[in-house]
DNA sequence: ATTACCAGAATGAACGTTCATTCTATGTAT
DNA sequence: ATACATAGAATGAACGTTCATTCTGGTAAT
């Protein structure tokens, strides 16, 4: 049972690299010796750097939304749930810069463009805990009618600005300045009185 | 004279093929087939692919300061010229689609990162009109009490992100709705009643 | 004749991937 | 218990490709 083990040093090593230099920063040879393995090991537990590039971004998905959806009760009003789920992605990703930092590089490349796609136009038809808040802050009239994707640029913009620049040191967020933040994005949504 | 030209030939050549594929993209004889000249003689007009990039940015930079400033009147209310600032960067990026994608290439790399850092702490002092405005905000309590980093994140995380939905193909930003969402923009960053 | 300039072949470094070989752990025979 | 056999995991040198950069030979202008 050590193979779980092994690949997940692997997937570790290659996490970091790619979240500190990017995916051609990160060659396969890098990734081995990080890893303490042969490079011809790799393609034992993962076809080809596509593949492994794929595989890390799945898992880190899955992580991700485990912990959003943590202490997330839908009874509670739209601003209050916006506001925990904002706060938490924001909290993920200042404890975890190398996992937020190869979320970046995965968005910022052809990968994530195709995913995305798939993700705005059907395909992978998950249910997506923003979109149904979003859906149901239009039907009660309580944010702007703007479409869905203007919505989650108004929600997620700002979040990604301020999490990069809290991890290159251009500002230190604390609690209270990560929930004011996520309080910003919200008046940009809401329909104003 | 035809140096100038050529030079020119070069850089658009560059830029494109940046913006269309990445810096790992576009190499040096791509380029220099698309700019209609030899590998070779790229060398004569910039002294390597890294200084080709820096001086892309550069004009780039320019280029596009130049346009924001065009019809800017500093007497107007703040609300009023923050939505001009902001229509027209959303304007410009969606109708210079290529300079979008090369700007999102490079501040997504190391490159970026070290010319932020520079802008942010010192070392380049020129006004920055967004930064003079946001200070005025606060001055006369318009704005919400954040630190600098994040208004920026605020006003520009969402117009980034909108802009390359609208390049992708995710979004039709008409006029209406680039006006909309910036004054959206202006609601995250007033200072609510 | 001399100079300035250029195209494209040449170069060497670096990459992802493959594969012949070595190692290891477990099963089998004595 | 010990010696041997074997399956499959691990290895890293080697391959083919691609890249940025340099070199070379030739053309056009003076």
């Amino acid at each position: 049972m050590a193979r779980l083990e092994k690949r997940d040093e692997i997937a570790r090593a290659a996490l970091e690299l790619i979240a500190e230099n990017g995916f051609h920063g990160a060659p396969m040879a890098m990734i081995a010796e990080k890893a303490r393995v042969g490079a011809g090991t790799i393609y034992r537990y993962f076809e080809n750097k596509d593949v492994l590039i794929n595989e890390l971004y799945r898992d880190l998905e899955e992580r991700l939304c485990s912990v959003l959806m943590k202490g997330y009760s839908p009874e509670k009003p739209l601003r209050a749930r916006f506001i925990h789920l904002g706060a938490a992605v924001l909290r993920y990703c200042i404890f975890n810069p190398l996992d937020f930092r190869f979320l970046e590089q995965f968005h910022n490349s052809p990968y994530g463009v195709v995913h995305r796609r798939d993700k705005l136009f059907g395909k992978t038809d998950q249910k997506d805990v923003y979109r149904e808040l979003f859906e149901e802050g239009l039907a009660q009239q309580a944010i702007k009618d703007l479409p869905m994707v203007v919505l989650y640029a108004l929600a997620f913009g700002p979040l990604i600005t301020v999490a990069r620049d809290h991890i290159l040191g251009f500002v230190v967020l604390d609690d209270s300045l990560i929930e004011h933040t996520v309080m910003a994005c919200w008046d940009g949504l809401k329909r104003q009185a």
